[in-house]
DNA sequence: TCAGAAACGGAATCTAGTGTCAGTTTTCGG
DNA sequence: CCGAAAACTGACACTAGATTCCGTTTCTGA
């Protein structure tokens, strides 16, 4: 018979809390890892060596390679759609005026995400060339991302601030599709005016579009 | 003394070539390979089984593996940037509404050239994960494509059919990130119709915006 | 402080895939 | 048709790196 553990008010033994901080050190190696020399470049001895362990110990943790970035993706995802979602309701917003500077400050939030730390949107970009398996991972999460802007577009047809007649699926790709452009351009170019530059385009062409009036 | 092989009109022997075509049909084979099992998942041996020869003869042709990807993603760039070129010209129109209509041209020019074949995209998108260079080269030729559409929009700017207050490099780019969007849309469910409703919802947000009027 | 359990570490194993090479076949000019 | 030159082939040598394994160390609870 084992012996049972002391457990704290979480119902976690002292042991389980140290096993999750480990495994938690070692996905922000992991991250740092794939995002600095890319995943096929980086071995799991790279990653142990940057927590100073033996790469023998990575398994006690982790199934495998492919597990650990897994997890890596997960979380990264997890934190950029917790950091969307968190603050802006497509519901707190009833004008275009208050769309407008809903939208500015959903923008902001993204470049403070992406530009606080460009190893996040770089191993974004990579993480297609990782197996076929990621890659649809990576188009699903376009797809997802895009619902979310759908929502806010659909909320704001009802209300009838934006145009009846508008395609909401296919739109909400398309200014995706802008944001997606911009934080590219800021992995070539990360200097924070052309970051603020590309927002406001992105905003002028959503709300007023490119032609003369 | 070595013997001087019969020359053509164009001054290529006939095994030299014969060796062009090889090459030319190694550069199809690994296009093939990397795109359905990708890059890293390919070997050389794939590339040669495919074509039924022995992969020790690949070594004739191409120095190594990042060799011959170099090769096929130059060869794909060229398909891509060459179909754009060739028929459209920025100054070949002088109003919104002959603007409209090549952006429509250009729209389905894309749509044709990546709708055809989705191993296209599919390996493009891949290619930031092959290594650090090729991630930095697609990078830049997403950059290249926004000065090609920056030309057009400073085109229309300076004619006066486009807004004069427009950022044009960075409206360059949110637009391409559009175009990008519907790429990636259509990696996901390549139905035509809806590629069609995602070209027309980005040319009604690039003319009319999202705002109700 | 002690015994058993769990965690570690890194040598050893195993695999896959790259690039080489020497023997074989094909091509080509005479 | 002949012999040299070029092209081809696939077995082989080699490397890198993922995963396993077991002797050693650390932890835990009594």
């Amino acid at each position: 018979m084992t012996a049972m553990p002391a457990t704290d008010r979480a119902g976690l033994s002292r042991a389980e809390r140290r096993k999750a901080e480990t495994r938690r050190e070692i996905i922000d190696a992991a991250f740092a890892c794939f995002a600095e020399r890319g995943y096929h470049a980086t071995g799991i001895a790279d990653i142990a060596a940057r927590l100073g362990m033996g790469h023998g110990t990575f398994y006690r943790y982790f199934e495998n390679k492919r597990d650990i970035v897994e997890h890596v993706i997960t979380d990264l995802v997890e934190r950029i759609l917790g950091a969307l979602g968190a603050e802006n309701a497509p519901e707190a917003v009833d004008t275009l005026e208050d769309y407008r500077q809903q939208s500015a400050r959903i923008g902001e939030a993204l470049a403070s995400i992406f530009g606080s730390d460009l190893r996040m949107p770089r191993l974004l970009l990579e993480a297609p060339g990782i197996d076929q398996a990621m890659s649809d991972r990576m188009l699903e999460l376009f797809d997802t991302t895009a619902q979310f802007t759908a929502a806010y577009l659909d909320h704001g047809v009802r209300l009838g601030y934006l145009r009846a007649d508008l395609d909401v699926r296919a739109t909400a790709h398309a200014i995706n599709g802008m944001i997606l452009g911009s934080v590219l351009a800021a992995l070539r170019d990360p200097d924070p005016e052309r970051q603020h530059r590309l927002g406001a385009a992105i905003r002028a062409v959503m709300y007023d579009g490119i032609a003369a009036r």
